[in-house]
DNA sequence: TCAAAAGTGTTGCGACTACACCCATGT
DNA sequence: ACATGGGTGTAGTCGCAACACTTTTGA
């Protein structure tokens, strides 16, 4: 790149912004949500928004990323590189937003990132936040307030936030198929059960839990029973587990056909 | 994002200069090629660098990744949506880096795209690239001149060019697997042999020509026969084919283990 | 005693690997 | 004739979907 561009002047490219909207998922009573945050300002003011901020002189994308899921969530992320969160959150990069007019006041490129939490109490509206909640990415999603049980969010999301979360959400289901990143939804220790309804929930399907249990107890690597066992779903006593090692799945968890 | 930020005032954000990278495959003489440029000036002056540059003042940047690549290779490229390119190069984009240190002269963010496109003559220099060249990925990631047959490429890329051209390639080899994307390495007309090389090229193995011939002519929509024949290749006529319009493939094209 | 969830066994099927074998051309 | 690449047939294996069945708790 830059080869025989002349040598940088402020004035020989134009200004940008840079910023990093942040995709947050969790699985929350048996539904895939996001964390939404409301507009305090124009443009789009009263309007819920993807959590965001400007990435600093000296901050790498990254950690920009890491530091407003922290004042949004006070959540600790776990680096792209490396072992799944002990009980963190998982972050990696999504793609990059850069539409000329994208933003109506001047040229902002957005670095958008992935987020995948386990359920979490209520957000704390921390930092600049006026006021911030998880939703149903279906309601988010949903423009026409078509199921519109909760006229707040039928509006849609500001900027080109609605396009944003689908790709999150999309990278969400397809990830979860060949790694084993579904375990960044479930708490440090967690059932076969638990563990299903995430995939139920991410994927909008209903699994055997039969052979759900077989596939992921024999996958080596992915699951490491700890030894303890609950009933907090009611039933039989459930065996308790935390993430393994591995990070790709093979073979993969092949969800159903549509 | 921004909620609760102070209105825009271009002191309340640092300044970013934001360019694209490209990274452009091609599968030349059975190697996996990437093309490069050698840079004019300083820093790394004299080195090779991934092709790339400025993102203007309203131009989205998908149009500016197309833009330099059509300067620097004249190939028309396919946008992201839509079907497989009839002849053109495939572009998609890769990934945002943005390290405060990846340019020691100020803060640049780079957004990578890659492009897959048929084997094509020779690079016209076009633009402001001094010179421009095809390069075995394996010869460009080799940083110590290992197998240095050709001492001129033996230093590392420029920049963090490495680190994209690597990410590249490993979307290149993962993609193939599960899309149809393997026909952009083709001219508008191939047999199944010649993808097959294809696959070869990319992943490094070497793949059963009968099992690989059934398996892509059974997949519905990958290839359509054209009803003509080639010996270009010797050997017993081959049919032509030309792209289908599935972009998935179900089930995937299977990678042997390592 | 019953509901609920956990976990195991078994059968059939679809897709893959490996390889034997035939086909149509250029030299 | 023979080398070269194209293309088809077939047997064994692996992994999954489907579902019958047993286990262990709480109410």
């Amino acid at each position: 790149m830059i080869a025989g561009m002349p040598p940088y002047d402020p004035s020989a490219f134009p200004p940008f912004a840079v910023t990093v909207d942040l995709v947050v998922l969790t699985v929350r009573r048996h539904a895939l949500c996001a964390l939404a945050v409301r507009r305090g300002e124009p443009p789009f003011q009263g309007r819920w928004a993807l959590p965001g901020g400007f990435v600093r002189a000296d901050e790498d994308l990254a950690d920009a990323a890491a530091r407003e899921l922290a004042e949004e969530t006070g959540l600790h992320a776990q680096s792209p590189t490396g072992p799944p969160p002990a009980y963190g959150a998982h972050l990696e990069q999504l793609a990059t937003y850069g539409d000329p007019k994208r933003d109506p006041r001047m040229r902002v490129v957005s670095v958008a990132h992935l987020v995948l939490a386990p359920d979490l109490p209520a957000p704390r509206a921390g930092g600049d936040a006026h006021s911030a909640r998880w939703a149903p990415v279906e309601t988010l999603l949903d423009q026409d307030g078509t199921h519109g049980r909760d006229g707040e969010l039928a509006a849609p999301l500001a900027f080109d936030h609605a396009q944003i979360l689908t790709d999150g959400v999309e990278r969400a289901r397809s990830k979860i198929e060949y790694s084993s990143l579904a375990t960044a939804f479930c708490p440090p220790e967690f059932t076969v059960g638990e563990l299903r309804r995430v995939y139920e929930a991410v994927w909008g399907v209903a699994l055997d839990p039969r052979n759900f249990h077989r596939k992921v107890t024999g996958t080596p690597g992915f699951l490491v029973p700890t030894g303890g066992t609950t009933t907090r779903q009611g039933g039989r006593p459930a065996q308790l587990f935390r993430a393994g090692g591995a990070t790709l799945l093979n073979p993969p968890m092949l969800r159903p056909e549509v």
